[in-house]
DNA sequence: CAGTAATGTGAGCCAAGTGCTCACATTTCG
DNA sequence: CGAAATGTGAGCACTTGGCTCACATTACTG
């Protein structure tokens, strides 16, 4: 079903005031990451969220007015959680390659936890007004962040760092999400193919002959 | 809409005689491309496929007996294009850099021409039994074209060589996938920016402290 | 420990489609 | 021309999922 997406996307429904119903509500968004990356928007449902969360449809809808809150706010925790792995990287004040370890290790992490959630996220599921204004902030905060982490370090003649930098974010991010769909995040030689890998981009640089 | 899945997912209801319905078919896959890219599997609707195509919902089913054999037979048509340009770039008889050339331009085509279908295709469509098969066959001669492309070209230490050229190739999706959600895939300095990344895997390799 | 507020429950309504058929029109070809 | 191939699309029969609401349970508070 595709059913209508109301527009009243209010934030929160009910305040949570016990720590009990702040679990809930955690739980809920854990169940709603996975189920989403799982199943892809459309096939998510709010019933199965709560099933997976443990708690009853009620309660869902006692604290997130419909199914196109619940997945913003999803979005927002995913965002957070994605921009601090950047900053930690990026504050990181000892060496350049503790930079990249801390950076490829982050981004190994958070797929660990939610495997698919990332793309469904950011591409697939519908978004209001608001959302649309938080990815936008996400995606400007996140570029700038990998410029910094990334162009400082370049050396040799890149054509446009700006440029190589987002590449070479969304080769990270790409080989991540190839590990997480054949279920080897864990596995420390791609963690260390990876980190092999950007290193060899920020290191060496020469102009290719174009066709 | 779920709805069952129904067990007969045999090839072809009917076999296309005049170029017509050659031409009916390739627009009704076509479609079927664009629109599961777009939507994802369950929110596609032969319907909505018919119509993008330009043929009634009835000549659909006059070639595809259900949803489900649609989505394989475009499954295997993408599979046979990926696997073309895979063997064109291996068999390129010149040099390296134009074999790496030519894979990047493959890739960097077929996503221009279907931009988010591969996705679909490849994790989120279901697939019946024959679909499963077709699909473990692709994924093994595609880790062995890319290992052929890959490892022959290594120099240096790479720990694993196969881990390496899987990495890389998941990197080189990664970022046509990124740009093609970007819609930049017609850029020249993506272009550029994708075979310099090949390039400097390929040429430098060292050990890299683990953390 | 009452009394109240906070939180949790889940059967089920109902509107929204969707997969797919079929009786019929149109085109192609020998 | 006549038969085979191809194309059409209204609509049936059904699944389904978002969401409500009347009620239960648990936690705070004085």
């Amino acid at each position: 079903m595709a059913t209508r997406i109301p527009a009243a996307t209010s934030k929160m429904r009910k305040v949570p005031r016990q720590a009990r119903s702040r679990a809930t509500i955690e739980a809920i968004l854990d169940a709603a990451a996975h189920i989403l990356g799982e199943r892809g928007w459309s096939a998510t449902t709010t019933n199965a969220v709560a099933e997976r969360a443990g708690v009853s449809i009620g309660s869902l809808y006692q604290y997130f007015p419909n199914k196109l809150a619940l997945v913003e706010a999803t979005r927002r925790r995913h965002f957070d959680e994605l921009l601090a792995v950047l900053c930690t990287a990026t504050d990181d004040t000892r060496s350049r390659a503790c930079r990249i370890v801390a950076f490829v290790d982050g981004m190994i992490d958070v797929h660990r936890r939610f495997p698919a959630a990332h793309r469904v996220l950011l591409e697939e599921a519908p978004r209001d007004a608001a959302g649309a204004a938080t990815h936008r902030r996400f995606e400007t905060e996140y570029r700038k962040g990998c410029e910094a982490l990334f162009t400082a370090n370049m050396r040799g003649n890149a054509t446009d760092t700006r440029i190589a930098a987002r590449v070479l974010a969304a080769a990270v991010a790409g080989v991540v999400h190839e590990a997480a769909r054949l279920d080897i995040l864990a596995s420390p030689a791609l963690r260390q193919e990876l980190i092999a890998l950007v290193e060899a981009c920020l290191s060496k640089r020469r102009a290719v002959a174009g066709k």
